[in-house]
DNA sequence: AATGAATGAGGGTTCATTCAT
DNA sequence: CATGAATGAACCCTCATTCAT
């Protein structure tokens, strides 16, 4: 059937987004990107029309993979065990999505075209920080409910989580330029939580941040 | 004597930023910029070099003037008045700046170029967020030593507080590309400093959000 | 047998003529012509060998076609009847084929690339205009020897004939872009005609134009 | 002043017509425009927009062009002398115009370009054929006056003229592939006057056909 | 015999940059 | 110094043509 057709189209989004991602929409060009895939130019564009459209679907394609990975990081947020581990564990598997290569990567392509291709909003975030942050909520929710947060509104409280996580890493890492530390993204989640924890946390937990370093 | 030289230097850089702005780095033609600037091509070379420098200057000129504002927002964060509405006000001015359309355009650019042109990121931040964080971080120090805060690092508190009121307004706004209504602007910042100090505040203030609305 | 594979020739070739007289020569893509077909690209390559040989092929099929209706034409060309309403029947006739879409298409591509295919000469007036000069000139040679027209070279008086009948329609149809009412098909035929006969007209007839109109 | 520009503009389309003459509109390429014309590529551009402008000039300067010569071929039209000794030297004088390789390129390129640029009828024909027609409409109607001819529409009798002199040509010619030798010219022109006057010639002229040859 | 997929070659157009005035 | 004009280098895209199925 056409599994072959599908495979190679799969395998040009790739090599699209990781050229768009080394050198950004406009320096990127067609032939690098069929090079990088193993493929004669006008092959990207029997699959994938033009360069515009070839950057949409390379974007949605990275965006899918980043929200997976993210909603998988957020699975371990259960009602169960120590919310502050609980929470910085999470924290910190968010951290290292949201700080890895391409996620970065996927965030600057989002910010420099935004404004020529706005739809691209939607793209990204509806699959990614939005999907993300709605999942997010509705982990804290069942926590509020469960006795390890303060009550709040559950939607706010994930997006201060997300912006605690990951506000303070964007001039850690030089908005994505420069690799972080594991011990640093350990730092930066406990951070992150301890602030969370001592403005949402249950009334129980108040002043006992995690014991040591 | 050069007085007309600089002025028209001011003016080319004026212009190349408003056309970096609306088009993005490489869309941009230099062509464009003298236009806007009211000269002709070869005087922006004379003046600026190639095209990269121009770039560079003008991102540095609009950077600075970014950060002179955002630094006049925090002046008002002195340790008199009540904490929560000196904070509430500080905070809004903050997101005016940070929200104005030529802050995003700034903030935009750096993403789309800061892997092509790392120093951009120094340029930028080294004027801007960075030494924006130090000057709250010292203004925030200040208020604790005065008991309006909680003792903490007043760097990390510098950071999150910063964190929790732009962090949010990313999505609200579209990454800059929706206009934020003025109410939506004062909510954010509520929201951001009721965390913050339900987190940082001083034990008296605790759960005493502002009143109204 | 083979007779599926003769049909779907001949399919080929008109689809191919359609889009040629749409498009043009280069313009016209073999991709469209496969289409308007309704088969696929290597299929026309299977029976037509390259785009230049469908050209050839698809012009000589055409003006076969073209041929067939003008000798048909001037069949009425007869000795008996009136020479004038004769003539006049028989012009009309040969400018509505003449005045077709498809006539006019053949037209405007064997100008458009008789110099890159010089052969297109012969494949098409070889079969059109010439061989319709050769047997127009055989009936007014046996019209001349009737006494229906004054003696004169045939194969002159017939290339003018078709000269005074279709040169001054080429302006009114500006080249075949513009249809040309009936009426106007049936003055000019009337137009030449009068000429022709005053020219070449028997004594007898001599200043008796047609009556009416 | 800009009298280089002028002279440059000019050179290129000069080199355009000579270009397009040689391998039609889509075959020609800029680049081979540019070489002939002695500049680069975007001097091209730069003076004259895209390819598509370029050709719609350079077919308007060659019409221009080739109308003058028309024009001066009909002049020499008067009423005085012998009517049949004028209308043959006119008439070659015409076929010279008209059979020379421009004159013969622009019609070709007329025809192969008039669907997709319907314009260029009235670009070629507006200041060509048609003006010309125009132009020896009078000079007959001046004929008929002095009693050079026997009456009749004089536009008739241009389009008519006209008609029969490059008609039979274009056989001869086969569309203007092909050389026509100088006594070829003569013996058209002759032939179309012959038949002409035939039609048109005072009463007195009626059967005296040019002598000898 | 027919097709989906792939490719090499080539063309129009734009742009950053440099002379000559 | 400011400018009009010119250029070399790229890049996107299309198309005729050919395999493998």
């Amino acid at each position: 059937m056409s599994r072959g057709r599908i495979d190679k189209r799969r395998a040009i989004l790739d090599a699209a987004f990781t050229v768009f991602a080394r050198e950004g929409y406009h320096q990127a060009c067609v032939k690098e990107i069929a090079a990088e895939a193993g493929v004669a130019k006008p092959t990207v564009y029997n699959h994938l029309g033009d360069k515009e459209g070839l950057f949409r679907e390379a974007m949605a394609a990275a965006a899918d993979r980043a929200l997976a990975e993210s909603l998988s990081a957020i699975e371990a947020l259960t009602g169960e065990g120590d919310v502050r581990a609980t929470l910085e564990d999470v924290g910190h598997r968010l951290l290292r999505c949201q700080g890895g290569e391409r996620a970065w990567a996927l965030r600057r392509l989002l910010y420099a075209e935004i404004h020529r291709v706005p739809e691209l909003f939607d793209t990204v975030h509806g699959r990614g920080a939005n999907r993300l942050g709605e999942a997010l909520a509705n982990r804290l929710a069942r926590l509020s409910l469960g006795g390890g947060l303060r009550a709040a509104d559950p939607d706010v409280a994930a997006g201060q989580f997300l912006a605690l996580l990951t506000g303070p890493m964007e001039t850690r890492s030089r908005l994505g330029t420069r690799p972080v530390a594991e011990a640093e993204l350990r730092a930066g989640a406990r951070a992150a939580v301890d602030t969370f924890l001592r403005a949402f946390g249950p009334v129980s937990a108040e002043g006992q941040p995690s014991g040591d370093r």
